[in-house]
DNA sequence: GTCTATAATTAGATAGAC
DNA sequence: GTCTATCTAATTATAGAC
């Protein structure tokens, strides 16, 4: 830190700030724009225009379209996930039923409120890519395992559904963000606004209602055995 | 008509037919292109290069890459809700959850064997578009509108889960279409592979198990009263 | 009905001034 | 850290020979 006093040092900060600021218009904005038209579909000129910078500052900023995708969808990813294992972890001592449907819950409503993540994911998943194969090593993977743990405790209680567990996690899964991705389509089709908050409440509950059929703890014990 | 006989004259009906060959072979490559990449990301010279022919002809048999578009989509969602519309017909004297569960697996085995026209869907939905109008008006909304009606019924005879027809009607179609779409990532990060005809079957049982728990005829009655 | 050649536009990326 | 200018390649689409 050459800069920490003396006069005619603030410039520096200053440029150091902009820069900051930048970077993360350029992310949100290649975010929407990836989310919207697809890696090959977007061009890097779209996303300079979106975040108001002219378009070399890419290069500047993340080297290459590559890497500015990956920034962008890792930025995304890391806050879905934390977000995701907080809710988690608020309801650790919940019961395991209102565990996994607190988990959905989150799950829903952060999709809800970043559409563009399973945008992103359901078009990444069209074709084999290295970007895919990056998003599912450093992203889907690691949460697949542990979610999926949980799933087959439920299924045992008899909470779940019986029958294999991935096909149960993946369905769950593309339930709340498949909606949320087909959001503008259903409007579309069906009159159904996923944009209004009591409507993905809706659809939480319901995703809840069908994938957790079984009660918790003893109740659930005594409907089995009766 | 005037080339019914005579000598000299076949080569006519050889142009003709290497015409729909052709046709046909750009459609195919086509869907698969826009299926993998999206319209933006697609170019109409990859499609040329799949279908084996010199990208002029793209302009000379469908005028445009939009007209090209909506061909191809044309095609397989007319192919997909003929399909769709004749299992419910077979299934006509069936009582009302079995006729049901029979579009279910009609769906999801189409779905399955033409992975293409989810993956288009999704594609398209991500942002608005003449196309997904196009897609809305022509194709998704006439099937809605029969679908929905029968899952009204099904919802007041106790065999669908109560709540919102649009959500549950919409619940089910991602759950078929949203899985198969997501084949490729799904089997990276659970190794479930949704390619092999017996997963395909158990995903179709399971999406009927989950969203048509109740049972028909006088069972279903009694279970109520009871 | 098919091809070559090409026009007009837009893409990703870089060089170098400031 | 930011900008203008520009290179190279790829894009959609068309014109016109065969």
């Amino acid at each position: 830190m050459q800069e920490a006093r003396g006069s005619g040092r603030k410039p520096a900060r200053k440029q150091q700030q902009r820069s900051i600021r930048t970077r993360q218009k350029l992310l949100d904005a290649a975010l929407q724009a990836f989310s919207e038209n697809g890696f090959k579909g977007t061009s890097t000129r779209d996303i300079a225009d979106r975040a108001g910078v002219h378009h070399p500052l890419i290069t500047y900023h993340f080297k290459n379209k590559e890497e500015l995708w990956r920034a962008a969808a890792d930025k995304v990813f890391s806050e879905f996930t934390a977000l995701l294992l907080q809710a988690r972890q608020q309801a650790a001592d919940f019961e395991p039923r209102e565990r996994m449907a607190e988990m959905i819950r989150a799950y829903v409503r952060y999709a809800s409120r970043k559409p563009a993540l399973h945008k992103l994911m359901l078009q990444e998943s069209s074709q084999s890519s290295p970007r895919l194969d990056w998003l599912v090593r450093m992203h889907l993977k690691p949460l697949y395992e542990v979610v999926v743990r949980e799933l087959e405790t439920l299924q045992t209680m008899g909470i779940a559904p019986p029958g294999d567990p991935a096909l149960l996690f993946n369905l769950i899964r593309v339930s709340s963000g498949g909606m949320i991705a087909l959001a503008l389509e259903i409007r579309d089709t069906s009159g159904l606004d996923l944009e209004e908050p009591d409507k993905v409440e809706s659809l939480a509950d319901m995703i809840v209602d069908l994938f957790l059929p079984g009660r918790d703890g003893a109740a659930a014990a005594a409907a089995r055995a009766g």
